[in-house]
DNA sequence: CTGATAAAGTGGGAAAAAGTGCAATTAAGT
DNA sequence: ACTTAATTGCACTTTTTCCCACTTTATCAG
């Protein structure tokens, strides 16, 4: 179960270092895991059972979500953690992403996001002041 | 299992050097595979046995899909990949894609697709934009 | 509180693999 | 038969991947 935010960088060649609490828990016993776009404008990181798990509920889809199909699976990435606990993460993605080199991981629970650092501030700004969602409206703290 | 995002371009003759990490995937032991358009303006690239499936289930469609058929059926091209894993992309497949030289291929599960770069850069911004079709609606993280 | 030890993060470099372009040979058409 | 175009194979250059070493930070003990 992920969760909490770190803010880190990528190196100049685009390798992200995994916090160590999350290493574990993300790489498994064989450091593989899975990395993809989100149409919000963020990576996914996946361990690679979960990735699994979610592909086969994306393969499922109907055509009209062909187009979350090519998102989600057409840009997913298989890496492996290297002896330091490092992923690269490939320039499709970091594009795609805005990422150049300060960014912000958080856990999603059974998965992590990655946020260019000022996407994610300016994003989440953003979503403070909007209107709560109506499923939130009767939602008791 | 075809996944993944790689841009490429195609060189002068309009050849497309398939990445190594689909080579055997897609080629098979004879590098044999099947390239046909796709009605949302892609390319499909598919290994000859996958293709053949394909058709199959093309060529029992009711009238209706017609028109699904020729464009499916009627603009599929055999090819092979060479020596070193490029196949030659015929103009007219290139020309109705609107690919020129920078492209990008998605691994799709069983088939890739090929996308002009531009192209698939606006189509894919604009299903980031466009409303969440109902079949996700209900569909969480 | 300070120092020492250990662990983790960061950067760089070397080896291997993949891509790109050229050249030669074969095939086809005039 | 000769010219032109296409295709296949080869070689060189560039990129990528993996690993090692050094620096910095954190933790524990004195």
């Amino acid at each position: 179960m992920f969760q909490g935010a770190s803010s880190l960088s990528l190196d100049a060649k685009g390798r992200l270092s995994v916090p160590t609490r999350h290493r574990d828990a993300l790489g498994g016993e064989t450091g593989q895991l899975t990395i993809t776009k989100h149409p919000h404008g963020c990576l996914m990181i996946f361990p690679r059972p979960e990735w699994e798990r979610f592909r086969e509920r994306i393969a499922a889809l109907p055509m009209q979500a062909q187009w979350w199909r090519r998102i989600f699976l057409g840009n997913a990435m298989d890496v492996d953690m290297d002896g330091s606990g490092r992923v690269l993460v490939s320039p499709e993605l970091r594009a795609d992403a805005g990422i150049t080199r300060e960014s912000i991981l958080l856990g999603m629970g059974s998965y992590l996001e990655l946020w260019d650092a000022q996407t994610y501030a300016a994003k989440e700004a953003e979503a403070k002041q909007a209107e709560m969602p109506d499923v939130l409206k009767d939602f008791s703290f």
